[in-house]
DNA sequence: AGACTTCGTTGCGCCGACGTAACGTTTTTT
DNA sequence: AAAAAACGTTACGTCGGCGCAACGAAGTCT
């Protein structure tokens, strides 16, 4: 119920719309133990390695990760999560909270 | 942790992957009082009518939500609950509580 | 009855995300 | 040192969803 009504008001003010494994990569970084890898990643989500890419340049974009080659293999990237990621993740954990709460 | 391993395997399993506004528009016809019409969908959720006849066409392709024209106004469509859509989103909602649980 | 409004849908071009394949860079193997 | 492998990115064509505009169908007004 809060839920929808997040998402009816997400859609109002026009909040970054983020496609499903976006936000499934999102949760991913923030939620599994690092370090992170393209290649892991895309593993764990069952998405190509481009795709992963992708969606890094758009939630980068945002502010919600960043990128940082690693230092032990220069080939690696590894992913890194932000303030303002985890802000954004604990206001979605606080509305399902609240939702699950009324049901 | 829970919402998490929810999106992960959904998309392990190739699940129907909706798009935030698909989503919000579910959740709407479910959650908030009838009647609902593609006018008052757009209205509530901000977005263009034909966006929401193409909403409904992918949903109601997977079985989520029924069409039916409006016996007192023929030029209405009312959209309808679904078994199949209140099963989809009883898991949802499982998987948000167990969420809020474990945070 | 005829003009006008309202409802949902469809046509069109655009933009974003996707997967496959190819690429440059770095590391590992022989 | 040369060859092979691994990592992430970019190029390219495709598909799906979007908004705007136009449409047919149905109801309302005078």
């Amino acid at each position: 119920m809060l839920w929808h009504r997040v998402m009816a008001q997400s859609l109002q003010a026009d909040l970054p719309d983020l496609t499903t494994r976006q936000f499934a990569l999102l949760l991913q970084v923030y939620l599994a133990p690092p370090p992170h890898t393209v290649r892991g990643l895309a593993e764990a989500l069952n998405m190509s390695k481009p795709a992963v890419t992708r969606a890094l340049d758009r939630l980068g974009g945002l502010g919600y990760l960043r990128r940082r080659t690693d230092a032990a293999d220069r080939r690696s990237v590894l992913i890194q999560r932000t303030v303002k990621g985890s802000v954004f993740l604990r206001d979605f954990g606080d509305m399902a909270a609240e939702v699950a709460k009324e049901i």
